[in-house]
DNA sequence: CCTGCCTCCTTAATCAATTAAGACCTTAAT
DNA sequence: ATTAAGGTCTTAATTGATTAAGGAGGCAGG
């Protein structure tokens, strides 16, 4: 079973390789005769048509679109705003017929060989913490780039949302409904896997631009108001699980004074905050305030949240990669929305 | 800005292309003089290194393995079952350092070239109908090919579970219960985007295997305990969503006599049925027991349902492909479970 | 008969690398 | 001095296709 190649056929039929490619790539170009013997041939010798990378260096597209997480993809999947945003992007991709090539990045790894070895036109990255070694490479590659949610990269278009505009929403929403004891619960501000509390100069060293922005919005609106963000009881966690937000949760519940507002910057640790209330049968919204973030596994647990538009930026990255035009750099920020659901109400009366 | 390869670099530095190459690939071939001078040239000329397509082309292997889904993206990442294979493969291939290719097969279309055209090493293939053209495609590339659930491929490895023997367990539960009026809700059984009552005809005549088997186990099971099964109703969806299942729960739910206890295939569809009892003021499980698949998202529900080694099937799909080692065909059937929760209990006494 | 025009096919350059084999020079051992 | 052994680089074949340009033959019109 030796190799079939075009030649191969051509071989078989007494005529040259290139029309044996016409045959396959442009029917017109052969007579009807041949281009029958030539196929009847192929499927004689079980030959599948041209080979995808011989054709692809030749042609000089490659039929796909590689996409970049930060994540572990086992993670990014448990993810429901990972997810949204993907559906959309691989809509976009469906539409021109490419494929989606997602490249491994193990964690702390500093391999970056899959981007290298990429063979894509393009490359869409989301979520990498500054100074990702990755990024470099694939910036390095001279194909478009798009950047979803962080880093924001000049010279390349940026997808995302106002993220201090975002957090700072969700702040002074709890604010104004009286909040001054908050609680912070956040995932993604540091790639160490540090869990437990985080202060002020931690917070501020976040290597994901994205959450450190969301986090300014919750401070800027908190001093704002009048609270010492220094006093803000923050825990941060290292993954983003329900169980994660529980253990979250219990630390910033057992904080004297306890919090009667907790912002969280997923809605799945907001989930996680939820039960540990449940865990100390705490009421929620009567004694405790939650407010998730993105919109993603909220509606059914009630949550209040912001929303951000997931899909249609999945959507739009493709649209960018994918559509032809050259992307015009510089950031695209997309709408976001606070839905307010029952996880938040007044804050309970004072102790007398 | 002209188009920078291995030549240029060799032309500025006045050596030959085979010196950068092994500049580039296997150090220890080159002086180290010059392969700094080779390294700093390629910076300067903004190289990033050889292109992975010729790179490709010349060592005969892409680094990537193909996954191909018969539902739109969008769909297969909406449900659970899907998102816990595919993390088990992905990390299978992070592990390889190989890319994982997503090939869009939009529905109904019959344009293959995404699988003719793909640049991949080996292909994965999940839930395809019988007869899916995608899937000769595939294997006309001759190509290392694993298939997942369905369709079974005679020569060609098979993973998944005991589909009739998982579907008779399901279905005995709730009939050992003591339940005799059943009601079955199943997703992707055809490819026609039929919605509504299926006899069972029809029934037999799916064209997803999977869901055939699982179906066959369900009337297996009934029949070995006397039901008729000619009598149960059985509402057929095409999208595995939640509304979807709260509208076959509502028509199962308005037939007469009701059924105590609903089958279905998902966990997601499920779900909704326990919207539909919901809506109806029904008790579960003391008017209605309900049955999930999958265990994907049953456990917060409470939902009695079947388990399956999700993440595992997907890692040994890796493994296959990616291991190296010829695999062997044959039905490789991973282990399966009733997990009984709180959403089944014997059916209420008969009215007088 | 000559010319022009098709149709159908071939020639040969090209895409961007990898790598076995060989050339050339230096150094060390016999 | 001779030979062998390394080290470093070059030559040239190879991977499997695409496609512009050109040639051969047939046919119609002047």
């Amino acid at each position: 079973m030796a190799k079939v190649t075009l030649q191969t056929i051509a071989d078989r039929l007494g005529v040259s390789r290139a029309t044996v490619s016409y045959a396959f790539s442009r029917p017109d170009q052969v007579s009807a005769e041949l281009r029958r013997r030539v196929m009847e041939v192929a499927d004689e010798l079980g030959y599948a048509g041209p080979n995808p990378t011989a054709r692809s260096l030749r042609l000089g597209r490659a039929g796909a679109l590689g996409l970049l997480f930060s994540e572990t993809l086992a993670y990014a999947f448990a993810d429901p705003y990972a997810v949204g945003f993907f559906q959309g992007l691989a809509t976009a991709a469906e539409d021109a017929g490419v494929g989606l090539l997602i490249l491994p990045l193990p964690r702390g790894d500093q391999r970056t060989e899959p981007v290298r070895n990429a063979v894509v036109d393009a490359f869409c990255v989301v979520s990498l913490p500054d100074g990702h070694p990755a990024l470099d490479e694939v910036l390095a590659r001279k194909l478009p780039v798009v950047v979803v949610d962080e880093p924001y990269v000049p010279g390349h278009p940026f997808l995302g949302i106002d993220e201090p505009a975002a957090g700072a929403l969700a702040a002074r929403h709890v604010l104004e409904l009286g909040h001054r004891r908050l609680g912070v619960a956040m995932v993604g501000l540091h790639d160490d896997g540090h869990i437990g509390w985080s202060d002020v100069s931690r917070q501020r060293a976040a290597t994901f631009e994205a959450m450190r922005g969301r986090r300014d919005g919750y401070q800027a609106a908190a001093e704002e108001a009048g609270v010492d963000w220094a006093r803000v009881p923050f825990y941060e966690l290292s993954r983003n699980s329900r169980e994660a937000g529980r253990q979250a949760g219990h630390a910033l519940l057992a904080a004297n004074p306890r919090p009667t507002a907790i912002l969280t910057n997923t809605d799945v640790l907001a989930l996680g905050v939820l039960d540990a209330a449940a865990d100390l049968g705490l009421d929620v919204p009567g004694e405790l305030s939650v407010v998730g973030f993105s919109d993603s596994a909220a509606q059914d647990a009630g949550l209040t949240t912001i929303r951000q538009a997931k899909q249609e930026i999945g959507a739009e990255a493709g649209r960018l990669l994918l559509g032809g035009a050259p992307a015009r750099p510089g950031r695209v920020l997309f709408p976001h929305e606070l839905i307010v659901r029952a996880s938040t109400a007044p804050p309970p009366p004072e102790p007398p």
